[in-house]
DNA sequence: CCGGTGCTTCGGTGAGGGCCGAAGCATTCC
DNA sequence: GGAATGCTTCGGCCCTCACCGAAGCACCGG
């Protein structure tokens, strides 16, 4: 016999998240933003294929709850993801409908360029993003700690031409939904990616593309070399 | 008229899931579930407050998005979380509705005994968590591999006690939503849960509730000490 | 100033979907 | 065997909520 219900009908606190992002015009705003890049809220309509007005309500939502932050700049509004939480909580369900296989197939985002390499929210994912974790890792550079992952001096030496003045930021392992594999997310990563782009060692592409010349590419791969077991050796 | 629209009216992928976990009933459901026990038909639709026959309808529908894996035992039907991604997924929303702070403080869930150890789908999490993932990455026995983290010769042999025969089991990091800390996850944190379990280390409570004596607690210490500096350090 | 844009609020409309009770199968217990 | 229990399907009710167009504010330019 459970007791008296404590519950008030209104469900656990995951429910108004996720009826948020369970409309699909919703959805594809939230998605939109993954890209890390800030949208108005007319691109957001578009993008989600309905009317300014309707976007708006939806935006209204999506930030009374916090999922989503906007800064006012001229007659603009810019929206976009409201912090790492958020990006995380994306991320999961991203990987869920990944995980439960070729049911839809959905060719547009599955592009070569994508699974290359794409900014995940802030951070790097794709192949290149399994690369730099799997050789920072192979290479003992990173070690676990308290809030995460954080270089280790040598290390954080070694990034020295990446980033002059490192510190100790923490990182954590993110599931990279294309390749399975892990990839490096938290500030450590945000930190990294926007090293690689001010620095000129890759630029955006289209949406959350990251695109890399020949040059480029050779660069990284100086930078974040594996060393020779490269597969699910250990 | 907006018959003429190319985009099938459907929404990104994460549509269908995020929906499915925005009704109040199936959040729920699912809610109980990430207890890690497997419970029937009837035990979910009291646990949301429903008749049996609208749970039937919601369960089959979890069920069919892969969200959930059924079990029939006898005239029973236990359901469970079908997979860790599932998992992940839900504690990434977990983790968003704490992020977003004291909006709603819910006092049910937050009971001094859950913070301190609870179980997270199929993981330890809580404070003994925490304590857990740093006892090990303060000692250098864990580190980082390219399907999460691993531990090390000689934290195998440092565990042995707890697993006897400890394989080279992938952990990943997760940040713990009580704590906001890192705690393991993945097929490593699971083997441990399970091997204290067994062993006699710790026994199941209420719910997701873990609960220790203070001979358990003790032994626990030992096997997970702690060096100096516990917090923030580095 | 006065158009021109970006964004929001406001009613009214319509459909998707959650809810229940009753009836239909399946399984187990006596 | 028959009765009880667990779960599902079916039909019908009702309410929430996404949607749009038009009108109302803000902000920029000439």
């Amino acid at each position: 016999m459970t007791e008296a219900r404590p519950d008030f009908r209104q469900g656990p606190g995951i429910t108004r998240v996720a009826a948020l992002l369970g409309d699909p015009s919703r959805a594809a705003m939230a998605e939109a933003l993954m890209s890390g890049m800030a949208l108005t809220a007319n691109e957001l309509a578009q993008e989600a294929g309905i009317a300014a007005s309707t976007a708006s309500g939806h935006l209204a939502q999506l930030l009374h709850e916090g999922l989503l932050s906007v800064t006012p700049r001229g007659r603009h509004r810019y929206y976009r993801i409201a912090g790492p939480e958020v990006a995380s909580a994306l991320e999961g369900l991203m990987g869920l409908v990944e995980a439960k296989g070729p049911s839809r197939c959905r060719p547009g985002p599955h592009d070569p360029a994508l699974r290359h390499a794409r900014s995940c929210y802030d951070h790097l994912a794709g192949a290149l993003a399994v690369q730099m974790h799997d050789s920072l890792a192979a290479r003992g550079l990173l070690r676990p700690g308290p809030e995460g992952l954080v270089l280790s001096e040598t290390g954080a030496s070694a990034l020295a031409p990446l980033l002059p003045g490192v510190r100790l930021l923490a990182g954590r392992q993110c599931l990279d939904w294309s390749e399975r594999r892990m990839h490096l997310a938290g500030p450590l990563g945000r930190a990294l990616l926007l090293a690689l782009l001010d620095q000129g060692w890759a630029r955006r592409g289209q949406g959350r593309e990251i695109a890399l010349t020949r040059r480029e590419e050779a660069g990284f791969a100086a930078l974040f070399p594996l060393p020779q077991g490269s597969g699910a050796v250990w």
